[in-house]
RNA sequence: GGGCGAGUAGCUCAGUUGGUUAGAGCGCCUGCCUUACACGCAGGAUGUCGGGGGUUCGAGUCCCUCCUCGCCCACCA
């Protein structure tokens, strides 16, 4: 007899390191991942499309959790649909991420001690190209090493010269239907950055500052009376116009009309009444500085008032447009957050500070580098949304599109519903440049396809707008952009859109999917996909978001080297609730990734049994086995399969909604993926490694027909186990597929990747009565186990136990071997016929478990044993009924602490009676 | 200020339309290196299902209320 070893070549242990690398090469050479255009229905081929398309990181972005989060959950849907038979498209790529690398550049820089002026826009452009050639697109390299099946041919980069060829088309279109247009008002600015911000990448954050309560006197009153204003921004004052009052405020109605003198920069402003402000708040006087607040700024058009800007791009105090010298000679230069202190204190001399409060407001922080915002009034470009909103609100109202959780489509319905102009213009160097040129000359402004060299009016020198779009203005065309949009006849474009589904974080449903879906219905008349999926985010034990720079996040590559790419993505899987966060702790990942590695073990070993004792020759098809044939146990696990295939598809849910619209019943309960994991888990460790293996264990190398039979069911189903698992574990169900033997006239494909997806079949082998008649015997087999363990009996012991049963007679005697395979003991139908010390057991269909235990256990000591717990029981319980009875107690404790002792006086009464019943049966009388 | 979510075993979470004894993983306890697997096997313990009230024959599940956390949105200076 050979050892398990020369059986096959598994390995004792699973190596991940030496397997999943070589397995990802073959998958590529062997273009599993690629997807072809003509394939796809919707291009007169003989399948339907199924596409997703990867929330592209940013291109100089190391991979994070976030990421092995986020793919994992992509590639497990697309793996899923591959093997479905779908001509599955995901679609990988990058984002230039206009903001964050011209930050990470400037900091090269500044730490080469220049600036981005020293170098100029077209030299700083260069180097900020250069830098993204050279560390550009790592991410996606390391994508592979956790598995993702992304069609590498099709990675995409939202600057390449065909997605900026999308983006000035999309700006060009939107323009010319009016929904472009240049607009002068107050906007978020980010004196760090140096540029402007839309109001999704301007965050609120709760803080507690100051409201400074100031005194601009009355002029001309006779008694130098004044007005108090309150104020959290006191530099402001500075590019004040006027004080407002509500026109019903009997308190100022007379100074209507009246000026003011604004303090430091004393300048007369006159009293004005508005609508605007509330008589409750604060003073119910509002300083007007138009040029510096949104709200300021409508009432400031609402009368017709100057706008002078106060302050310089770089957040410290100067002379803008229209303010003349309001900012006084020591102030200029000087940082706007020391000039509130100046300026406070200059009031508190002059005796016009009459009281600062505590006041907890919101300030909004610039998204990228958190420096508080200033609002500042300028000119950019805005995108007219009002518009684009109304299909993309009308797409999830009717069920077009779903968002899954639920919970998300209130949020996302709630934000169209009040949506706002999109400012869509950066004053940045990195990104795409506004399609917009100037003439010199007549002043002509072109907006165009091509580079405008010359006026097309006068001939004259024109100059491109110097500002670039918002990042986020590339990626919204991400969906229509990557598959070759503007050209609507481009074969992937016909082939793939609509894609199916999304995949991201909740914190971009503004900043990217609903914007997508507006760009989907602009440009292409139709949703950019039908299911967004929004995932959870990975936090530490603390339930802190992992980050870099707190210091408390998993490196991915960390844990593939250390547990493999699969046990990373099991437990991604396994442990996330749909929509829920992610815990991990970062400083055991061993204990973390346990799940997974658990169950990567546990599939490894039973591929190591299989092999040894199934071997390699070919196996009969399950089709072609007999009812007669299979024992009880392969119809129970060949039911217990087809349960597991059912419920693994009803967690996964119909990968497409019918007919366009995704039905009421059907839209919230697919992509359960925790649950699809969990489903296979228990099929394969709970029934076909402890239970059906078990089972195979004694007939399967007997070299009988039936030990044929039993290679057959076994192979059968952990093939499709491995089905199953393959789209959350590829590698190692890979591997192990790769081996396995195959039905003699089986056609076996190249992969498991690409071999089909398991199909539930109702079939008289899998009928009910197999799984009711092997649970009984389960519950036998349990039941002895549970006495030997109850009564001390030594596993190697053997012991005879008997079976008395009514209903079940015949089911017992034929399978008495079986559960004295499995209970390591003998099994014998009918009484022990001695009134011998014994233990009993009932199942749930009656039949009686009997085990005599004499010269079995020591039953003096038993007793001992047995007869001291019951006593102590007795006492125990004495004391508890007391206390319940006793007045005192009752009406001291709470109600549910009583509720709770009674409870348990039942228990103990009912424990009560199976010890004593246990002790009379062993110790006589 | 508006909206939403969560509170179930020590920890992380499942618990579909209210229905038998509330589950899983990890952790814990006991016994086992039983020739696939100690990354394992067998057995076991642990739950005022956030508090209170209500509807019901019956509620973790529905209604009201309170408490505690968390998230999103927001132009009251």
């Amino acid at each position: 007899m050979s050892t398990t070893q020369e059986l096959h070549d598994l390995p004792a242990q699973y190596d991940p390191g030496q397997t999943e690398r070589a397995i990802y090469e073959r998958w590529v050479e062997a273009g599993v991942f690629a997807a072809d255009e003509k394939r796809s229905s919707r291009n007169g081929g003989d399948r339907e499309p199924f596409v997703v398309i990867m929330p592209p990181p940013n291109v100089t972005a190391v991979l994070h959790m976030g990421h092995g989060l986020n793919n994992t959950v992509q590639d497990v849907i697309v793996r899923w649909r591959r093997m479905a038979g779908d001509e599955t498209l995901w679609v990988p790529g990058t984002d230039h991420a206009g903001i964050a690398t011209q930050n990470i550049v400037e900091k090269q820089l500044a730490a080469e001690g220049k600036t981005k002026f020293d170098l100029g826009r077209e030299a700083f452009v260069a180097r900020t190209v250069a830098f993204v050639e050279e560390t550009g697109g790592e991410i996606l390299r390391q994508l592979r090493a956790i598995g993702a099946s992304a069609d590498w041919n099709r990675t995409a980069y939202t600057f390449s010269p065909e997605l900026s060829r999308a983006v000035r088309e999309a700006f060009v279109q939107l323009h010319e239907r009016g929904l472009i247009y240049r607009g002068h008002r107050v906007i978020h600015w980010c004196p760090r950055c140096l540029t402007s911000l839309s109001d999704e990448e301007a965050q609120h954050g709760e803080e507690v500052g100051s409201l400074y309560h100031i005194a601009y006197r009355i002029v001309g009153a006779k008694d130098h009376s004044s007005v108090v204003v309150a104020t959290t921004r006191p530099e402001t004052l500075l590019g004040d116009v006027a004080v407002a009052v509500h026109p019903d405020d009997e308190r100022y109605k007379k100074l209507i009309g009246r000026s003011v003198m604004l303090p430091i920069a004393n300048i007369e402003i006159p009293v004005i009444a508005d609508e605007y402000v509330d008589p409750a708040f604060g003073t119910g006087v509002v300083k007007i500085t138009p040029a510096h607040d949104p709200n300021d700024f409508e009432v400031g058009m609402r009368h017709q008032l100057p706008m002078p800007v106060i302050m310089s791009p770089d957040g410290t105090m100067g002379n803008g447009a229209d303010a003349g010298s309001r900012v006084p000679p020591d102030l200029l230069g000087i940082d706007r957050f020391e000039a509130r202190e100046r300026i406070v204190r200059s009031l508190e001399n002059s005796k016009q500070l009459e009281k600062i409060e505590a006041h907890q407001h919101s300030i909004r922080h610039c998204y990228r580098c958190d420096t508080v915002v200033e609002p500042r009034l300028s000119d950019q470009w805005f995108v007219k949304m009002e518009p684009l909103a109304k299909p993309a609100l009308e797409a999830v109202r009717v069920g077009t599109i779903r968002i899954l959780p639920e919970r998300w489509e209130a949020v996302y319905v709630n934000w169209l519903e009040n949506i706002r102009d999109w400012n869509i213009s950066r004053q940045l160097w990195w990104g795409h440049r506004i399609p917009v040129w100037y003439c010199d000359k007549c002043s002509k402004q072109i907006v165009s396809r091509t580079d405008v060299v010359a006026c097309e009016s006068c001939g004259g020198p024109v100059r491109q707008d110097e500002d670039v779009l918002d990042t986020w203005f590339s990626s919204w065309l991400f969906p229509i952009s990557t598959l070759g949009w503007p050209d609507k006849s481009a074969a992937p474009l016909v082939a793939f859109y609509p894609t199916d589904d999304l995949v991201t974080a909740p914190e971009i449903l503004f900043f990217w999917v609903s914007r997508m879906i507006m760009a989907g219905y602009a440009f292409m008349d139709a949703p950019p996909f039908h299911t967004v999926y929004l995932h959870g985010t990975v936090r530490d034990m603390n339930h802190v978001k992992m980050s870099k720079s707190l210091g408390n996040g998993i490196d991915p590559l960390d844990v593939v080297n250390s547990y493999g790419a699969d046990a990373l993505r099991y437990t991604v899987v396994a442990g996330m609730g749909m929509g829920a966060d992610l815990m991990l702790d970062h400083r055991d990942l061993e204990r973390s990734f346990a799940p997974g590695r658990n169950f990567a073990t546990k599939l490894w070993n039973i591929g190591r049994f299989l092999l040894a004792n199934v071997g390699t020759s070919p196996v009969r098809s399950v089709d072609e086995l007999r009812v007669d044939e299979l024992t009880l146990a392969d119809r129970w696990i060949l039911g217990r399969l087809n349960a597991t295939i059912v419920e693994s598809d009803a967690a996964l849910g119909p990968p497409r909604p019918t007919k366009g619209k995704w039905r009421r019943e059907e839209r919230y309960a697919g992509l359960r993926l925790s649950e699809f994991a969990e489903a296979a888990r228990r099929f394969v460790w709970n029934d076909v490694a402890d239970w059906y293996l078990e089972t195979t264990k004694g007939r399967i190398g007997a070299g009988s027909a039936d030990s044929e039979v039993a290679r057959a069911v076994l192979t059968h189903v952990f093939d499709h186990a491995l089905r199953l698992l393959h789209p959350i574990m590829p590698f190692i169900t890979e591997t192990l597929w790769q081996r396995l033997p195959f039905p003699v006239a089986a056609e076996r494909g190249e992969f498991l990747a690409t071999a089909p997806w398991p199909i539930a079949q109702s079939s008289s082998r899998s009928e009910t009565s197999a799984l009711a008649g092997f649970d009984i015997l389960r519950e036998a087999v349990s039941a002895i186990r549970q006495i030997r363990s109850d009564y001390g009996i030594a596993p190697g012991k053997s012991i005879e136990a008997f079976v008395q049963s009514r209903s079940n007679a015949a089911l017992f005697a034929d399978h008495a071997r079986l559960i004295g395979q499995l209970s390591r003991s003998t099994v014998t139908i009918g009484s022990a016929g001695s009134d011998a010390a014994a233990a009993h057991s009932v199942l749930s269909d009656g039949s009686e478990i009997i085990i005599p235990l004499g010269g079995v256990v020591d039953i003096a000591k038993e007793c001992g044993k047995l007869r001291g717990e019951l006593d102590q029981l007795e006492t125990q319980l004495e004391a508890l009924s007391k206390r319940l009875r006793n007045e005192g107690f009752v009406s001291r404790a709470p109600a549910p602490v009583v509720e709770s002792e009674r409870k348990k006086e039942e228990e103990w009464i009912k424990r009560r009676g199976q010890l004593a019943a246990k002790v009379k049966a062993l110790c006589g009388g």
